[in-house]
DNA sequence: ATGTCCTCTCTTAGAGGA
């Protein structure tokens, strides 16, 4: 089962890209992030079209996360990270399908750092701590897939001294991200490649695509169950170079039939 | 500071976010 995720910037924008890129990969399972669309305005016509079921969370402008499937219909499990009924950003929808349970989530960039926004982004990551401990409890296969706006380690960024205060990598972020892991995760590239250089977001500044200068942000949590059936995993990079693209490219992980 | 791209609006230019 090759399950997928991807931050689209903007569902409809990207519309064809996003229909090329399940065409030629056929995920299982795509978690997508960034929509950008309000509820009612999703492609959800054309995504079945391209064969998937889906379930989504829209928003007007900003956030927005969608849970794709072939083959198969998502059971929706909740729509919002537990913890603040004041929070309206579609950040977090999570799913039942094929007997493992997904939370796609986009995590708040907190830039500028300090500030409001990166006191929103820590806040959200203790609310998805305390979740995520929850879900992992529950002992049945889980993960957690998505855009988390973190750099866990400086092999994560082509230039790191550059990245020491942004918010994706200040010392805060990058201890929560490792509380997070510690509860038991497998982060799953670095678990079949623990010494690579690989990116899944180049910025449109500057070529950063032409020049490789991008940030590992998009991330794969497994709990044990799904950690012992990675057989594969990666980046389709190449999508990162086609016309009308996404600054993040999708990422992939290839689980064993149980 | 800048660069670029997306979406929305006090809409065809500018603002806000990333």
């Amino acid at each position: 089962m090759k399950i997928a995720t991807y931050n689209v910037n903007g569902v409809n924008g990207r519309l064809p890209v996003l229909l090329r890129w399940l065409n030629e990969t056929t995920p299982d399972l795509v978690c997508l992030q960034e929509l950008k669309a309000p509820q009612e305005k999703f492609p959800e016509k054309a995504i079945q079209d391209a064969g998937y079921n889906a379930i989504w969370h829209g928003q007007k402008s900003w956030n927005g996360v969608a849970i794709l499937a072939r083959n198969a219909q998502p059971e929706e499990v909740r729509r919002a990270l537990p913890g603040d009924p004041e929070d309206m950003h579609s950040r977090y929808i999570e799913a039942s399908v094929n007997g493992i349970l997904i939370g796609c989530l986009y995590l708040p960039n907190g830039n500028p750092a300090p500030g409001p926004k990166f006191d929103y982004k820590l806040e959200w990551f203790k609310r998805l701590t305390v979740h995520s401990a929850k879900l992992f409890a529950v002992g049945t296969p889980v993960l957690l897939a998505g855009d988390f706006n973190v750099m866990p380690t400086e092999l994560d960024v082509y230039k790191p001294e550059r990245w020491v205060d942004d918010a994706l990598f200040r010392p805060e972020t990058r201890a929560a991200f490792k509380k997070l892991v510690a509860q038991g995760w497998t982060d799953a590239i670095r678990k079949l490649y623990p010494e690579e250089i690989i990116y899944t977001f180049w910025d449109y500044f500057r070529n950063a695509y032409a020049r490789n200068a991008g940030l590992r942000i998009d991330h794969f949590l497994l709990s044990p169950h799904l950690s012992n059936r990675l057989i594969a995993a990666g980046v389709d990079r190449n999508v990162r170079g086609w016309e009308k693209t996404s600054d993040h490219a999708p990422v992939w992980i290839e689980l064993a039939d149980k």
